[in-house]
RNA sequence: ACCCCCGUAGCUCAGCUGGAUAGAGCGGCGAGCUUCUAACUCGUAGGUCGCAGGUUCGAAUCCUGCCGGGGGUACCA
């Protein structure tokens, strides 16, 4: 219905004197104001200089709608055009539900654009922790909603598998071995205090039958450096395989530096003239370009920072022919946003080439008390521990839950708690009990087709095909502003309406007419939030 | 000192980038199982949207200044 409505109020504001004026066409927040709501008299208004109510009857006299299209049109507050749907549009809307079927919701408004979505990128230095968990579940559910509108998306992980942080954790792993062997040895400042390289140490020594070359005098064996990155990085993706999250592609740091791309972006930074030699070191030019001040590249003794690789890292995904870059980063790296923003404008990319979403930490309790993290001293909750306590459904519902940017309290118990305080088993459930109908009735969802009777049915069954119809521009809000909380949101309140539906309806053993059209309704509910829990990444079971 | 995020019901948070009487869950109080899953439903109480100005038909939302919480301001990654 929106869309022709909406051409149509264009139409009559081209004759009505403002062609190009900006209004809203929208579903107000209370339903009793109709389904959807404009703004035009207004808008108008401003720029005709005219009487808002008057131009609201003008412009309802003056549009020409189809038939079947809206039921009943009404002012409210001298402001506000309501419309309201004729059931024809609902009926039609229902069928595109059934129609669509497990792509009911998608789009193509990204019309094929092809955006990089880099997430996790966690060192490789040890077992995931919580807040990855955040970044991996989040980082995930905005891919699949970019996806789900049209987009060409490509999961990405950055691994920082060079720099001092990986000497000092094969440092930190020797002296676990040299422990082992029964050696005093300490470790590195700086070094990795976790229990898992005691494991690691373990597993090395005993994959080489104790054959441990070198003692406490002696630098750590070439081979360790290997041995350690590959052992963490399996450690991680099995994590992450097992939290139902996959990358189309793991970049290292180690390659981007071999490739000779570093090399590049630094010679092309150089030839724009926006390097310059200060105090040994090699300057760029960043506070041209937003950022508070220059930044290093180059140390005095000269290796490289990070922001060097950085940079030719988003040069090469740019050279890949993405559209756009997302990356997904804890919030204690905000700062370093304009800077690599500053470096990649200044280099010619488009301002919005290059956005990043932030995840603000995490803060785990169980029953209120706070578990401590810091894998310094070793003493932290590892995302597997996490998952493997709460299941996956809710752990990656709970990440998902809020807005990335507000703090998130994850209290490890209610997570794990199957009542009605865990958001997650109520949408779950929802699903579950619309499939018990079919179950009960002994037929198969998809086997119910037809047209449905909305004549047939009552006041609570068109609210929940209501909400049902309003999936697709959740979906494509939440892409947008790349917030999949809002499809949580979505979800909570749709399964308010199917438990109260449930409640309230009854379906099974209804007269024909009825029981046809609510199994219909069902079978659209059914699909419309097993849709929006698989886009998530969170099973939709069919019984509980 | 400067920069970023947050501040909405007792608690945890929504609030569709400016709309109508600010919402939900939990917790409180009250009610409801002969009914397709009570892991549920219904009712009810609970608010100076941190404070003060400003912008306009209209502000929780935008702008300014304060207050409070968190994070960041490396030739670490």
């Amino acid at each position: 219905m929106s869309d022709v409505l909406r051409a149509e109020l264009v139409r009559v504001a081209g004759e009505l004197g403002a062609p190009d004026v900006e209004f809203t066409l929208e579903r107000p927040r209370d339903p009793t104001h109709g389904d959807l709501a404009t703004n035009l008299a207004m808008q108008v208004a401003r720029q005709v200089r005219a009487n808002p109510r008057a131009l609201a009857e003008r412009i309802i006299a003056a549009l020409a709608l189809p038939e079947g299209v809206v039921s009943g049109t009404e002012i409210a507050g001298s402001v506000f055009i309501n419309f309201r749907p004729a059931t024809e549009t609902l009926a039609a809307a229902h069928a595109r539900i059934l129609a669509g079927a497990e792509r009911y919701g998608r789009s193509t408004s990204g019309a094929g654009r092809r955006i990089n979505v880099e997430f996790v990128s966690a060192n490789p230095t040890g077992p995931l922790h919580v807040g990855h968990g955040r970044g991996a579940a989040l980082g995930d559910a905005i891919a699949a909603l970019l996806e789900w509108t049209g987009h060409t998306v490509v999961r990405e992980f950055y691994v920082n598998d060079a720099g001092v942080q990986i000497d000092n954790l094969v440092g930190s792993l020797w002296a676990r071995i040299l422990h082992q062997q029964g050696h005093e040895a300490a470790l590195p400042e700086g070094g990795y205090h976790g229990e898992y390289l005691v494991e690691t140490a373990e597993r090395w020594v005993a994959d080489r039958a104790g054959a441990v070359p070198g003692g406490p005098a002696d630098a750590p064996p070439p081979e360790l450096r290997t041995y350690v990155l590959q052992a963490m990085r399996a450690e991680q993706d099995d994590t992450l395989a097992r939290f139902g999250v996959r990358f189309d592609v793991i970049a290292s740091e180690t390659d981007v530096y071999h490739s000779g791309k570093v090399q590049q972006g630094l010679d092309r930074l150089a030839a724009a003239g926006l390097t310059y030699e200060q105090d040994g070191a090699l300057w760029l030019r960043t506070s041209d370009y937003g950022d508070e001040k220059d930044r290093v590249l180059r140390k005095q003794d000269g290796s490289y920072t990070y922001f060097v690789p950085d940079i030719a890292y988003h040069l090469d995904k740019h050279a890949r022919g993405f559209d756009q870059a997302i990356d997904v980063w804890g919030a204690d790296h905000h700062g370093y946003i304009p800077r690599l923003r500053g470096a990649l404008v200044a280099l010619g990319l488009p301002e919005d080439w290059f956005a990043v979403t932030l995840v603000q930490l995490v803060k785990v309790v169980r029953g209120g008390d706070e578990v401590k993290m810091s894998k310094r001293s070793g003493e932290f909750v590892t995302l597997r521990d996490l998952y493997e306590e709460t299941g996956v459904d809710a752990a990656r519902y709970w990440f998902l839950m809020r807005r990335g940017d507000s703090h998130l309290v994850f209290d490890i118990e209610l997570a794990s708690a199957r009542t009605d305080e865990n958001p997650v088993y109520y949408v779950q459930m929802a699903h579950a009990r619309l499939t018990g109908i079919f179950r009960n009735a002994g037929i198969e969802p998809a086997t119910v087709e037809g047209t449905l009777d909305l004549d047939a049915l009552g006041p609570a069954d068109h609210d929940l095909l209501k909400a049902l119809t309003a999936f697709p521009d959740e979906v494509e809000r939440a892409a947008r502003h790349l917030e999949p909380h809002r499809i949580t949101n979505y979800l909570e309140e749709l399964a308010r309406l199917v438990h109260g539906w449930y409640h309230g309806c009854r379906v099974l053993g209804e007269p024909p007419a009825v029981e046809r059209s609510r199994l219909l309704l069902a079978r659209a509910a059914r699909q419309v939030v097993a849709n929006g829990l698989t886009l998530l990444g969170v099973a939709a079971p069919d019984r509980m």
